[in-house]
RNA sequence: GCGCCAGUAGCUCAGUUGGAUAGAGCAACGGACUUCUAAUCCGUAGGCCGAGGGUUCGAAUCCUUCCUGGCGCGCCA
């Protein structure tokens, strides 16, 4: 719709140009057309006109007039209207508005999908954390967004691979296999001393004992051998955990990628072969170093310490780069927002490894608050004392908590009252959505109990449809394509979260104003078909965002 | 000290990438269920868009200088 109307404007404006009356034969690369805020102002509005005003050297209110001139009785257009400072306001005709409802139908569960992408590759890697213990409510925020953010690509024709970085290298995970062995020794009535530095969860003892149950005691073991097993033990059993959990909130990974596996392979080591190869690379004090500061760092990194074991940046490189490797154009990170520091190394890596900086793209999430009753709740792996996802899911509900997740912008923070949640959950937002999906079916059903046979929309007299509230209604439904693009090149899925919101509010105050089975049996099948848009679109949205689309509530 | 993110109604946040009179939800106040589900709707009130300067036809949005809050600035992960 929008496009036609766009493609209109360009052609008047070269045919102004032939006709002589306008001169500049300036062609804009790009006509902006907006929808006004203000309806009185039509439902399309273009300022090509006053961004004309400066190469034409003419009034903008002119060069409107000029090109109204050439447009007046295009099919598309009841109204075309100049307005304010030059503005071009459009109103497009029912008819042209009627044809969104027979595009809905036609696509289905479809609808809203774009080819925009064109099939570009792109890798969305979010979570990705340790595999030493349960995942936490800041997880969960960047878990729904990363997933969200995954889908709505692919609705804008992207192919996308969700990838699941596992860190099951480095000395964290030692640290998880010593500090099960040592609760192991202390199952086995040794006295131990924990150490500080020791990860000392409860669930350190509870994989100690499901350790003893199932593999036994380690008595032949080096210490080495025994912190082995018992690390490979504890990563493997925390990322069941990890994997149901995200299996609970209804996130799968097409991918999950070890990072052991990297070093195994001797990709690390080539890559580092390259790096010294193409000169980025140095030795000073012992230690390989990285020269990001050629590419906009401000400080070189280290790669290789000078105890000569690996910083995760070094395998962060190689991993980097191997994604490339398989083919992925662009590629995606969602990161904690403490860890923005790291932006400028891994571009500065890629720059100098010859990728356009721009092939990554980080998304940073912004830190979850989490507190019950207005109380800030501390979370730290090795404090002891947190809550999980897991625990946050059951409590609030796994649709009020994605969609909370959701509401927000990812760059601004966010308090998640454990307790509000809860309490909130009857007039929480997701419910209002869901009400209204809800609402439809429900009209379906009392439709069908009356024997009022739904028409195929062919065979529907849309233009029953005469309502402003109607109207406004399927405009939209006509949104709502271009609001999966948006959302998609800006890696903002809140967008589809207020599209949802704004749609659901129409819709509902829709119903109390109109009746949708009314005694005229032309009007009823024509609302019926509004309604039914309706509740295919809400179905649409919620299903992208991972949310039910429940029939009766 | 340097860098990143934020600052919009009492609270929580949107604001279509520079457009016309800045919006929504909670909270407050007043209304609507013999009518397709009241998990809903209608109305009222609420603003120096953190502050100053700049860019232009036009700024919450862009540039700049401050102020406030959060987070980073390891041969940690």
């Amino acid at each position: 719709m929008k496009e036609q109307l766009r493609l209109a404007l360009l052609s008047a404006l070269k045919q102004c140009y032939v006709d002589g009356s306008l001169t500049s034969g300036e062609l804009p690369e790009e006509v902006q057309l907006e929808i006004p805020k203000n309806s009185d102002h039509g439902d399309f509005s273009t300022n090509l006109a006053m961004t004309l005003a400066k190469p034409e050297k003419m009034a903008p209110r002119k060069i409107a007039e000029a090109l109204v001139a050439v447009l007046q009785g295009n099919p598309l257009c009841d109204k075309i209207e100049i307005a304010g400072p030059g503005f071009i306001n459009f109103r497009l005709t029912a008819t042209c508005w009627y044809d969104v409802l027979d595009q809905i139908f036609a696509q289905g569960c479809d609808y809203g999908h774009s080819t925009i992408g064109h099939g570009t590759k792109i890798q969305v890697e979010f979570v990705s954390a340790n595999p030493t213990g349960p995942l936490h409510i800041g997880h969960g925020r960047g878990a729904v967004v990363g997933d969200a953010v995954a889908a709505v690509l692919q609705a804008a024709g992207f192919e996308v691979q969700r990838e699941y970085y596992v860190n099951d290298a480095g000395n964290q995970v030692v640290t998880l296999g010593r500090s099960i062995l040592l609760r192991l020794r202390e199952l086995q009535g040794e006295k131990i001393d924990f150490p500080e530095d020791g990860y000392q969860a409860e669930y350190i003892v509870d994989l100690a004992s499901k350790f003893r149950s199932e593999v036994g005691e380690l008595n032949n073991l080096s210490e080495d051998e025994a912190i082995q097993s018992c690390a490979r033990f504890g990563v493997t059993e925390i990322l069941k955990w990890i994997e149901a959990d995200l299996q609970k909130f209804g996130i799968k990974f097409d991918h999950w990628y070890s990072e052991k596996n990297l070093y195994d392979q001797g990709m690390v080591d080539r890559q580092l072969d390259e790096l010294k190869q193409k000169g980025l690379s140095f030795e000073q004090d012992n230690a390989l170093w990285l020269r990001t500061t050629a590419f906009g760092d401000d400080k070189d990194r280290v790669l290789i310490k000078s105890d000569g074991s690996y910083t995760y940046f070094a395998s962060d490189v190689a991993y980097h780069m191997e994604k490339f490797d398989r083919g992925f154009n662009r590629v995606i990170d969602v990161w904690g927002a403490d860890h923005h520091g790291y932006i400028p190394r891994m571009k500065a890596m890629l720059t100098g490894l010859g990728h356009p900086p721009e092939d990554l793209e980080v998304l940073l999430i912004q830190m979850v608050n989490l507190l019950r009753d207005g109380k800030p709740y501390i979370m730290g792996k090795r404090s002891g004392n947190f809550i999980t996802l897991r625990d946050v899911i059951d409590e609030v509900g796994r649709d009020a908590c994605r969609f909370f997740f959701l509401m927000r912008r990812c760059d601004s923070q966010l308090d998640f009252d454990l307790e509000l949640a809860k309490q909130q959950s009857s007039d929480n937002p997701v419910y209002y959505v869901q009400y209204a999906h809800a609402r439809v079916c429900s009209i379906n059903r009392n439709a069908e109990e009356a024997g009022t046979k739904q028409l195929q929309p062919k065979d529907v007299d849309y233009s029953c449809l005469k309502l402003a509230d109607e109207l406004a209604l399927v405009k939209q439904l006509a949104r709502y394509p271009e609001t999966i693009v948006g959302a998609a090149l800006g890696y903002e899925p809140h967008r589809i979260v207020f599209y949802l919101q704004d749609l659901a509010a129409q819709f509902h105050s829709y119903y109390n104003r109109h009746r949708v089975l009314v005694d005229d049996p032309a009007t009823t099948q024509a609302r019926l078909c509004l309604a039914n848009a309706v509740r295919i679109v809400l179905a649409n949205a919620l299903r992208l965002l991972g949310l039910s689309a429940p029939e009766r509530m």
